[in-house]
DNA sequence: ACATCATTTGACCGAATGGTACAAACGGAA
DNA sequence: TTCCGTTTGTACCATTCGGTCAAATGATGT
């Protein structure tokens, strides 16, 4: 067979580069600092991303968006209960982002010029997660109006809780923040007309 | 008269060195930036800010903090009026950040390694804008831990605001949550247990 | 007018940047 | 083994980085 072995070794430097880039920004992320945080010489990394960092950040990028559709948005969508869903959603969240220690790069990206080359990326990101979990909360009997407002809330809070937390130092700090998101999110969701949300009739159809 | 006008120039660069660590971030900000940012050669800018970019930075933050502390921090602590001191925050900052199009300089260094150096800081401009507001909401009624939850959800929502609306580049998305942001707080104050909204000084009525 | 002296400047420095070139090293296929 | 394409390390490039400096500038006091 022919050696495809190019792409896969390739993705296995994303993890290291995305670690990197989250720890330093992407101007801070020396190609140095790229360089011994993947292990791989320049001439390797130029090999398997042509286009220099921002080719690098784009494959991060790529990277983080399979995982929180995979991880988040595919439940939220698609998910059965509601509720559960979103239960999921701030576990996984919580857990991904170390309760505020580690940096969404997506978010960091947006705040400076260095991330305009990737803005309809960031747009998309944002807009996909706060869309799923509006679809979700519609789908729990929250009128679409109120869903898109507390999906809308709930991202928004996530970023803020990052920030906060790694200002502050105090991974405390994002958990009682997110706790309050969920609670919520889960309040506005029992307080719906249709809080049976029976499994059976959900799964036939949610228009 | 002895020309100590040292000190007003070098005052009067913070901000144009505010706006261009604010739109670079503090890696991205070169001397060459700065330079053309605030007019000054670079001669003089060392000659202002011997510590170099260090220095700047530190000079607008401290800018900023006597901003806000004059502005936000201030009026929470010490108005009369609870109500009115919230609804002139959630103004002023709006106003401050331009709807989410201007970035949180201090929330944005505690992101990466960049802003290690300042992170007592970062975690004093936090910590204070919070411990003010909850202060503000006591003097509501609201009791203690109530208050300083709220506080702290608003003062993360506004950044996770920032955030968002950055990277979808939609200031009515900054709008709306730091709208719902306002309601929460002024129907909790509506809620609390009043008793006239004010124990003591209570003369003053808002417009 | 002159002398004094703080302030400003832009050329300059060594180090580091992102990026390129390329020869050696590697690893399957024959 | 030989072969040939892929990976890899490293030397190198032009540019830019943060920072320094002697010289130019301009205001001040007499």
């Amino acid at each position: 067979m022919k050696t495809r072995r190019v792409l896969t070794d390739r993705q296995s430097a994303v993890p290291a580069l995305a670690e990197a880039f989250r720890e330093h920004g992407f101007e801070g992320a020396s190609l140095a600092v790229l360089s011994k945080a993947t292990g791989l010489g320049k001439g390797s990394l130029y090999n398997f991303f042509p286009g220099g960092k921002e080719e690098m950040m784009a494959a991060v990028l790529d990277n983080i968006d399979t995982w929180f559709v995979d991880a988040i948005f595919q439940p939220l969508e698609d998910g059965p209960d509601p509720q559960a869903a979103i239960i999921a959603m701030f576990a996984d969240v919580t857990a991904y982002f170390r309760s505020g220690r580690r940096v969404c790069i997506v978010g960091c990206l947006g705040l400076n010029t260095a991330g305009q080359a990737f803005s309809s990326k960031l747009a998309g990101y944002f807009a996909r997660w706060i869309s799923a979990l509006a679809h979700c909360l519609e789908k729990g009997g929250i009128p679409q109006g109120l869903a898109l407002a507390l999906a809308e809330e709930a991202v928004s809070g996530i970023q803020g809780a990052i920030v906060l937390a790694r200002a502050l130092d105090e991974a405390a700090s994002f958990q009682r923040i997110v706790a309050r998101l969920q609670a919520t999110l889960l309040a506005a969701l029992a307080a719906s007309p249709e809080a049976g949300t029976a499994p059976d009739t959900v799964t036939k159809d949610a228009t």
